[in-house]
DNA sequence: CCGCATCCGTTCTGATACTG
DNA sequence: CAGTATCAGAACGGATGCGG
């Protein structure tokens, strides 16, 4: 069990020299860094976002997303499981069914990550023209 | 200028095969998703933290951050100029100057991601506590 | 049906050194 | 001070095959 499906995560940068003196107002940016790198996984996201309906099964999320893996998948799910933003119960039936289901911490972190979700796509349009003038510019 | 200090970003993840079939419910998914990326960035949100008290210079910057690296402080705030959610003045003094402001895009942008920052700090203890409970049933 | 493990290419990151 | 170039190591991500 060496490499197993290594979540790696983020877990923290560690801190830097002891020499440094970071003001104390962002003492707390590892640790925020570590919750945020969840959120901001691509896939986190998403996840998220379809459990926000209800209990969902791995395939069915797997075919609402699309675009992941299988192995993207269960990694992202294992990920939010180990953050308690999710569980993940299992019906020891034939064939096997197992039901991923937002915890009460993961519904409330599923509100500002849903008002984001709205932002990106309320202004996807504009974000994608500034892209694209910026890379016509730089084109040189 | 062949290598330069290649962003990359993420763009699209290219749509996958036709014979698929997406609810339409997401068919955007993929654009959101390079909007969130930027945001899920882990410097991208700090920056755009930090820039919303008003702007600041790039070593101001790294001073406030400091887990930086001088090369992901500029590959981040490219990324953000690029989707014009900041902007970069040149004040050609000596020595040289730069600031770095929020857009109204980006301000508009900086509210959700504040939102999620408030509730990374707020529940910051559980997440870890989840994961430290997590870590030490799997180390079997 | 659910999910773990391995191979293996691609991408990201940090340290360092060099310009204007 | 602000930024670029380069390189080597680490992490990510997908494809495939196996097992409960």
């Amino acid at each position: 069990m060496d490499t197993l499906l290594k979540p790696a995560h983020i877990d923290l940068p560690a801190s830097p020299r002891s020499g440094q003196r970071p003001d104390p107002n962002h003492a707390d940016c590892r640790g925020v860094a570590s919750v945020l790198s969840r959120v901001g996984d691509k896939w986190s996201v998403f996840v998220i976002m379809m459990l926000g309906d209800g209990p969902k099964r791995f395939n069915e999320l797997k075919r609402m997303i699309n675009g992941i893996s299988q192995r993207m998948l269960t990694l992202t799910l294992r990920g939010l499981e180990r953050d308690g933003l999710v569980t993940r119960t299992i019906f020891p039936t034939i064939p096997p069914r197992v039901d991923y289901e937002l915890t009460d911490l993961g519904r409330g972190l599923s509100r500002p990550v849903e008002a984001l979700g709205k932002w990106a796509m309320e202004h996807l349009a504009q974000i994608e023209a500034a892209r694209t003038r910026f890379d016509k510019r730089g084109e040189h």
